[in-house]
DNA sequence: TCTTATTAATTGGTTGACCAATTTATGTAT
DNA sequence: ATACATAAATTGGTCAACCAATTAATAAGA
């Protein structure tokens, strides 16, 4: 069994990733400053002896993190940003590789209980009929069966509404995906957590609706650290086993 | 002059984000639910009356955002995540659009005062040095010029390295993008805040070299606060005169 | 009738050619 | 020699055709 360890992740390093990292070689390197222009797409598919699409997705992934700028009918340029986001940039920032799970638990609980306390804040009434809706269809749904990862997590976005902090919220979405897949995997959604969860959710609307921000900050916090203690008691090797799947 | 804020706005709605609206809009109005199967590229590009590779571009795109699972030679899936993340998803997630500063910086500060807090915490020897040689970088390209945005955030990016928590390094060097250009539009950057950032940043490295976690969080704030007070002090009309005309 | 092999259709992946806009080069007139 | 107009080349954007792998359908055998 064990012999499996000895196995190493095969890299399935796709053309379109080949050429960013050279793309993002000859940055690192200086060879390309900002402001400088790629060689032309025809230039570039023939020196590195590939198709055209490759070339432009490649140009369109690195345009999406900020690092080139396209003008049509002029040239490819490399974007104002310096090294500086590069140097940190190994892999793809966005599907974010998260090797380990503490660190993106550990982020949500950052997000969510400043989220909680600017929610405590600023938000409105609207905002309030809001979590309380989605509070209610947890209820709901969590009457009728244990599964009800939606409309928890709709709760918390809620409330990331209600903070009016429209990054904090846009961040939330995107580690949210990586919450979902690792906690599907990983949450036995049918544990005595459950009962404790829904009381919780309460005290947090209480506090938000009350304007209390501490008290508000440390409901989340407690609620949080509940799940994630919870995860921590899994084995390390279900831990393991929620890895290396992806993609 | 003023007759020049009767014209809207032109949003330059690409063939490419007319598609994904209409994917998103079939998603959030529960026509396709997760694990359904899309429409294959060529009937979707022959019912939209457009090119193939448009309807590529934009199945890759949300592909990024975690929204599609495209299985070779297989067809095209809503992935797993529910409705909840699509919920808040009205515009891009990651072109944040941010119409709001102040989102942008105050979830920096979230973001920064947590990183610095795990790394007084966490930080190695190695990361130490790291910090110190940004830091000497940045003091060497201050007293030549006054221009050193690059190495400002090489620092505060060896500082999430040090915490020791991939996620919110990811998540800094997803805004950071957006603080540039939202900085290089607003910073005057020749101010008086460029001789008091230098000792600030020596501070912070002095509370993350004791290992003090309050200390290291205070005097990031403090840090950050600091900038944000300076940009607080700009007119409305260049913060307004900031935004629009990205791409 | 059920299983299995073979074939046909459909899928996303890839390529090359074409298009319009831009930039550069060239030639002519001043 | 310089300025300007015109033409040629280069650019990214777009599209349609082709490819290999997968899947579905069908037919043959037990």
């Amino acid at each position: 069994m064990e012999l499996l360890n000895n196995f190493k992740q095969i890299v399935i390093e796709t053309p379109v990733d080949k050429i960013i990292n050279q793309i993002k070689e000859l940055i690192t390197s200086g060879q390309l400053k900002p402001g400088d222009k790629l060689p032309p797409e025809r230039k570039l598919c023939e020196a590195l002896g590939v198709g055209r699409s490759h070339v432009r997705d490649a140009i369109k992934k690195l345009e999406f993190y900020g690092i080139l700028k396209t003008l049509p009918q002029s040239g490819t340029v490399v974007a104002g940003l310096g090294m500086t986001a590069l140097e940190g940039l190994i892999t793809d920032v966005l599907r974010l590789e998260v090797k380990d799970f503490r660190s993106l638990v550990e982020t949500r609980v950052i997000l969510e209980t400043n989220a909680a306390a600017l929610a405590a804040q600023n938000r409105t009434e609207e905002d309030l009929a809001g979590i309380e809706a989605a509070l209610l269809a947890y209820k709901n749904k969590k009457a009728a069966s244990v599964y009800a990862v939606d409309e928890d997590l709709m709760f918390h976005l809620k409330i990331a509404e209600a903070s009016k902090n429209s990054v904090l919220k846009s961040l939330m979405l995107v580690i949210t995906p990586d919450i979902l897949t690792n906690y599907n995997e990983l949450d036995a959604c049918g544990d005595g957590r459950s009962v404790s969860a829904l009381e919780e959710h309460e005290l947090i609307l209480f506090h938000i609706k009350e304007k209390n921000i501490e008290g508000a900050t440390q409901a989340m916090r407690a609620h949080l650290s509940d799940i994630l203690d919870f995860s921590n008691t899994l084995q390390v090797e279900d831990f393991n086993r929620s890895n290396g799947k992806k993609r």
